[in-house]
DNA sequence: TTCAAATACTTGTATAATGCAAATAATGAA
DNA sequence: TTCATTATTTGCATTATACAAGTATTTGAA
């Protein structure tokens, strides 16, 4: 019998090699970590490095540099906050949209096509299941900040 | 509405946080790289260095020396192939089981913090959900080796 | 049998990622 | 004003990564 961790483990191992095979997009040779940089940029409404750095758990002088090879890419751009000069918020350029939007549909027809070995029954109590797991991983202490000690 | 990718993607940081988070176990500060190697020399019997490298999708060489570094933390141990003397097959030591284990249990009980917020029903829902996952993911042509291009 | 090709793994080397400590810059409260 | 706090960057050391080349062993065809 299979551990809930064990279960857990292999799907987001896998999810995980389907990140690393994914992308090449216009020439522009994405990483993983750079992947979901894209990400939470374009997902969060103008969000400064600091709050990027801990939605992903890395540390911000990391980040940082991060930041600034993906502007080297003309990925995103910096703006300075106009209501607070230290801070900086985070955009998607336009390529770095182009970038996300590649990105996100590549690993949605992975997922489909994996999708496509059930019944979309099974599909849709798949989906609903991720959806408690999110919902639940928010409500938890141990999830999904760093930890201490 | 969100896509299947942004569910997934999220659900698997947060695992992924649970897991750089977990462990320090008597001493040893495990990464998840390398609670990823304890887990699967554990899972699979006996494995060479070759088969673990590609179930984690990482470069042999980089894993050789992972392994050399697990080695000396005295968690895993090296034993040559009576029947191919090419082949070094992979084991857990005492102490290294002791990790594996410790690493699983913390785990597993972050999870059961996280179901505490659902119904049993929907806790079994998830599980199977997960599971169906990892049968599809298995079956996929892009799940989960490493891809070409 | 012999030897070249293939296989399993390791080492050399270069590059990139990581994170702590310290620096810089801006804010805000006393 | 002055000093603690906050956001971000830079210095530095360590570690991870992977390509290329090396070693050791096995395999299979001539």
């Amino acid at each position: 019998m299979e551990s809930t961790r064990e279960l857990f483990q292999i799907m987001t191992r896998r999810f995980g090699l389907l990140n690393k095979n994914c992308c090449t997009v216009g020439g522009n040779d994405i990483t993983p970590v750079q992947s979901h940089i894209l990400f939470e940029v374009d997902r969060q409404h103008n969000p400064s490095i600091q709050q990027i750095a801990e939605t992903l758990g890395t540390d911000i002088t990391t980040f940082s540099r991060q930041v600034q090879s993906l502007i080297k890419m003309n990925l995103i751009k910096k703006t300075p906050d106009p209501a607070d000069r230290r801070v900086s918020t985070l955009s998607l350029t336009v390529e770095g949209k182009y970038v996300a939007t590649t990105i996100d549909q590549q690993m949605n027809a992975y997922l489909d096509e994996i999708f496509s070995f059930m019944t979309e029954f099974e599909k849709e109590t798949v989906l609903r299941s991720i959806k408690l797991m999110n919902e639940a991983m928010a409500k938890s202490d141990n999830c999904c900040r760093p930890i201490i000690g």
